[in-house]
DNA sequence: CGTAATCGGGG
DNA sequence: GTGTACGATTACG
C-alpha cells in the first residue's frame, strides 16, 4: 500500500535500530511508519588501518566505501564507514586523529537526508499487525520505500491541558483539557483521587492520540509537576506514541516520541512579545476574554469552597490556551517551515534554526561530494561587524520614503559566490575585508547555488499564487514566506558562532559587501540631490522634497525603479512616513505610516521602549502621550506636556500613588539567600511583607514604591492594593526617572528644548525647574 | 562597560 | 540521543 504522510516527529529505537516516523496521512489518520536496516555512517579523511581494526574490535564495523570528498579546499581520499549502533558514534569518532566528518548528525536526520524525505512523503509498505509495541496511532506500517510527494497541511489534532494543584502540598486537584481536531472543539476535566487523575490523563492522551500537546507554561510548570506526582504514585508517564515517556531537554523543552510538545507561552513570547505575558492578559488582548475569577494564591480554600468553579476555570484555561495557539497559527506556520526545510514538524517547532540549514545543506553537500564538518565551538567573543547604520539627526521630518533591499544578505552571497567551498586565496572575487572567492565559472559555491534555487523556488511559488484561486493562495503565501525565512537563516548561521559550516571570515565578507553596497547607493542618492536622513543594513530613508503624498509616492516608485535598473539590484519602495521623528540616535525612531494606503494611520515606534518591565505606569503613559503629540504635529504641546508632568511629580501634586508602583515576582525567599541577591528590591519587599504578616507565596508578584532612591540599595516599601500607603514616595526619584525617559525624546524636537529639559549628555538637571 | 545571573509564565 | 537548544533585563565586577 502507499500512503502520503505529513511527518510530525521522527526517532529510532535501540532494540532493532528501526527508524520510527510518526505522522498524519493525507486522509487524516495517524500513522507510525517503521523502517529497518538503515545503518549509521560517517566519513574519515585518509584513515589508517589501525582505526578500522579498532572499530572491528569494538564490534561496530559493518562496511566501508571509498569516497573523494571536498575538504578544506581540495578533494581528498576519504572512507565512508558504516557501523552498527547510532549511540556509539560519539565514542567511535574519538578513536582516531584523522579528520572525522558528518559524525554528529542525529540518526533520524541522517535517515531523512539519505532517503531525501520531505516534510510530507509518500510511503510504500505493509500494515504491521504483529508489532508487539503499543503504538497509539491508528495504523502501523512497515515501510519498504519512500518517494517524493506534494506538500499538504492535514488538520493536526491538538490537545491543550492545564492543571490546578495545591501550592502547599503540590497535590493535583484537576486536569482540564481542550482538544481541536481541525473541525471541532472537545472540552473536559479529569477529577478523582490524584492517582486516578494521573492514570486517566495518560489514558486520555493515548486514546485521543494528539499530534501536538500544548498548554500555558507547561514546559516549566505542569509537565515537571506531573512527572513528579506520577513518580510518587508509581504511574508511568507514558504519553508517547510508542508508549514512551517524555524527557526534558536542557532543562528547557520536552520531547516524547511521536508527538510535538509545544508550550503556548513560548510561542506567545516569540511571536507577540507582549508586555504582560500572563494567560489572562494575552487572552483578553487576543480573544477579548479573560480567565475566570479564582484566587490562585488561595487555591486550597477555593478548591474546598467552590470546587465546580475551579474545575470550570481549569477547563477554560486549557481552552483559552488552545485558542491562542490556533490564532497564532503555530501549527500552520510550522508546517510551512517544515515543508521548505524538509523536516519533521517537531524539528521545526522545538529545534534550533541550524536544523533548517543542515537539512538543505547536508543533502546538497552529499550530492556534490563536499565533506560535512563537525560542529566546533568557536569563541563567541569576536562577533563579526554587522550592517551599516547611518547616523540620524534629531528632528521631525516630513514625507519620508523608505526603500528596502530585497533579501539583502542572500543576494550578496549569490552575487559574490560567497561560500566555504569557494574560499580561495587565488580567487578573483575580493571581499572588502580582503578575503577571496573563486568566480562562479571556476567553481559554483554550494550555498550560492542553494540560495539561487530557493530564490527561484520563491518566485515560482509567488507566480503560482497569483494564478491560483483564493483558497490556495494562502497556502502558497505561507510557502513563499517560509522560503524567505529559510534564505535569511543561511546568513544567520554563517554569522553565528557555532555552526558546522561557520567561518567568521565568510560571515564578515557578506556584511562587508552589504555595507559597501548600501553606502555606495547612499552616496549616489546624495550626489543626485536627495536628502538621505537614515539607513540601517538594508534600508534607506529619504526625506522627499515633495509637498503632497501623491508626489511623494510617485517619487518613491520612480527611485526604486531607476536604482534597481541602474545598479542591477532589487530595491523596493516600502513605505512613506509623515511625520517621522528621531531624537538623534540610531535604531530609534517613530513615525506615522501614510503609505501603503492599507497601513495608513498606523504609528510605528522603533527602539523606544514604551514598555519596560521595571517601569511604572506613569512613565509609559507619559511617554506614549508625548509620542502621540509629536506624531500629531504638535511638538510644542509635547514639550509643554513633558515639562508639566515632570514638575507635577517633583512637587508630588495630584499623582495617584498607584501610577508609581513597580512590580516584579519573587521566588521562594530562601532561594536568594545563598546567591547574595538579598539586595534585590523585590526580595526585600517580599521579606517585609512576611514581617508585616501579609500573604506572600513564592512566585507571587510583589509591588512597591521607592521611598528613598538616593540610598544604596534604594529604600522601598511594599504597596498593598486596597491598603492606605503610609509612606511618602521619593518624588525626586520619580521625577528624575520620568525626566530621563521624556527628555531623551523631547530633546530631539528642537534645540531650545534641550535647555528646557536636560543637557546634551543625557544628564538631567533638575535645577532647571 | 562587559559578563553572569535572573526572570518570565504556572498554582 | 551521531543533537548544547529562550531572549530580555538587571546586578555585579
Amino acid at each position: 500500500m502507499e500512503l502520503k504522510v505529513r511527518i510530525v516527529a521522527a526517532s529510532y529505537r535501540r532494540e532493532d535500530v528501526a527508524v520510527e516516523l510518526f505522522g498524519r496521512t493525507e486522509d487524516n489518520r495517524s500513522v507510525t511508519v517503521l523502517y529497518r536496516g538503515f545503518r549509521p555512517h560517517f566519513d574519515v579523511i585518509e584513515p589508517d588501518d589501525i582505526y578500522l581494526k579498532h572499530l572491528k574490535d569494538a564490534g561496530q564495523f559493518v562496511s566501508s566505501e571509498e569516497k573523494k570528498l571536498w575538504y578544506e579546499g581540495s578533494y581528498r581520499n576519504a572512507l565512508r564507514i558504516y557501523v552498527r549502533s547510532p549511540w556509539e558514534v560519539p565514542n567511535l569518532k574519538k578513536m582516531t586523529d584523522k579528520p572525522v566528518l558528518a559524525a554528529d548528525i542525529p540518526f533520524h536526520h541522517r535517515f531523512i537526508y539519505d532517503m531525501d524525505l520531505g516534510a510530507c512523503t509518500s510511503v510504500t509498505g505493509e500494515i504491521n499487525s504483529k508489532e508487539e509495541k503499543n503504538f497509539t496511532t491508528e495504523m502501523v506500517i512497515d515501510a519498504t520505500a519512500f518517494s517524493q510527494c506534494e506538500q499538504f497541511n492535514p488538520p493536526l489534532k491538538i490537545l491543550s491541558f492545564d492543571i490546578e494543584n495545591s501550592i502547599q502540598t503540590q497535590e493535583i486537584y484537576v486536569i482540564g483539557y481542550a482538544i481541536y481536531d481541525g473541525s471541532s472543539y472537545v472540552k473536559g476535566a479529569i477529577t478523582g483521587s490524584e492517582k486516578e487523575i494521573l492514570q486517566k490523563f495518560v489514558e486520555l492522551i493515548s486514546r485521543e492520540d494528539p499530534d501536538i500537546l500544548t498548554g500555558y507554561n507547561i514546559d516549566g510548570y505542569d509537565l515537571p509537576l506531573i512527572e513528579d506526582r506520577m513518580k510518587k504514585h508509581g504511574v508511568r508517564f507514558a504519553i508517547g506514541r510508542d508508549d514512551g515517556i517524555p524527557r526534558r531537554i536542557q532543562n528547557q523543552y520536552w520531547r516524547v516520541h511521536g508527538r510535538v510538545i509545544s508550550d503556548t507561552w513560548w510561542n506567545v513570547k516569540k511571536i507577540l512579545h507582549p508586555k504582560n505575558e500572563s494567560l489572562n492578559a494575552v487572552a483578553k488582548e487576543m480573544l477579548g476574554e479573560g480567565k475566570d475569577n479564582i484566587n490562585r494564591l488561595k487555591i486550597e480554600e477555593e478548591w474546598q469552597a467552590r470546587r465546580q468553579e475551579v474545575i470550570e476555570y481549569c477547563i477554560k484555561d486549557a481552552y483559552l490556551t488552545l485558542e491562542i495557539f490556533m490564532k497564532l497559527r503555530v501549527p500552520e506556520r510550522s508546517m510551512f517551515m517544515a515543508s521548505v526545510s524538509k523536516l519533521p514538524l517537531e524539528d521545526v517547532m522545538n529545534g534550533g534554526t541550524s536544523n533548517y540549514v543542515d537539512s538543505i545543506l547536508i543533502r546538497e553537500a552529499d550530492r556534490m561530494d563536499v565533506g560535512v564538518p563537525l560542529t566546533v565551538y568557536r569563541d563567541k567573543g569576536d562577533a563579526i561587524t554587522g550592517g551599516y547604520v547611518k547616523s540620524i539627526g534629531a528632528g521631525i521630518y516630513r514625507n519620508v520614503i523608505v526603500l528596502d533591499f530585497k533579501s539583502m544578505y542572500p543576494s550578496m552571497i549569490i552575487k559574490y559566490n560567497i561560500c566555504f567551498t569557494t574560499l580561495n586565496p587565488e580567487g578573483q572575487i575580493i571581499a572588502p575585508n580582503g578575503i577571496r572567492f573563486l568566480s562562479p565559472d571556476v567553481r559554483q559555491g554550494l550555498i550560492p547555488k542553494i540560495l539561487k534555487d530557493l530564490m527561484q523556488q520563491r518566485d515560482d511559488v509567488k507566480a503560482k499564487m497569483k494564478r491560483s484561486d483564493p483558497k490556495d493562495r494562502a497556502f502558497y503565501d505561507g510557502i513563499q514566506n517560509a522560503v524567505k525565512v529559510l534564505m535569511n537563516t543561511f546568513y544567520g548561521v554563517l554569522a553565528s558562532s557555532f555552526y558546522r559550516f561557520t567561518n567568521p571570515e565568510i560571515g564578515a565578507a557578506v556584511t562587508a559587501f552589504a555595507r559597501n553596497t548600501i553606502t555606495g547607493l547612499i552616496e549616489k542618492l546624495i550626489s543626485e540631490g536627495n536628502k538621505v536622513i537614515y539607513g540601517d543594513t538594508d534600508s534607506i530613508f529619504i526625506e522627499s522634497g515633495n509637498e503632497s503624498l501623491e508626489e511623494t509616492v510617485r517619487y518613491g516608485e520612480m527611485l526604486s525603479e531607476k536604482l534597481s535598473r541602474e545598479e542591477n539590484l532589487s530595491l523596493e519602495f516600502e513605505k512613506v512616513f509623515d511625520p517621522f521623528f528621531s531624537h538623534g540616535a540610531k535604531k530609534r525612531y517613530a513615525g506615522k505610516i501614510v503609505y501603503p494606503y492599507d497601513q495608513a494611520g498606523t504609528t510605528l515606534v522603533r527602539g523606544y521602549e514604551v514598555r519596560r518591565t521595571d517601569s511604572f505606569d506613569l512613565q509609559s503613559e507619559a511617554l506614549s502621550k508625548v509620542f502621540s503629540l509629536i506624531l500629531d504635529n504638535k511638538p510644542d504641546e509635547a514639550v509643554a506636556y513633558a515639562r508639566e508632568i515632570v514638575e507635577k511629580v517633583q512637587r508630588g501634586e495630584g499623582i495617584p500613588i498607584s501610577k508609581l508602583v513597580i512590580s516584579r515576582s519573587v521566588k521562594d525567599v530562601r532561594e536568594y539567600e545563598k546567591k547574595e541577591s538579598h539586595n534585590l528590591a523585590n526580595v526585600r519587599v517580599a521579606k517585609k511583607m512576611l514581617e508585616m504578616g501579609e500573604t506572600f507565596v513564592p512566585g507571587m508578584k510583589v509591588s512597591w514604591i521607592v521611598t528613598n532612591g538616593k540610598k544604596t540599595p534604594q529604600e522601598v516599601e511594599p504597596y498593598i492594593e486596597g491598603n492606605q500607603f503610609p509612606y511618602t514616595p521619593d518624588w525626586s526619584y520619580y521625577a528624575k526617572r520620568l525626566e530621563e525617559t521624556l527628555s531623551r525624546v523631547t530633546e530631539g524636537i528642537d534645540q531650545q528644548s534641550e535647555s528646557r529639559l536636560g543637557n546634551k549628555n543625557g544628564q538631567v538637571t533638575l535645577d532647571s525647574y
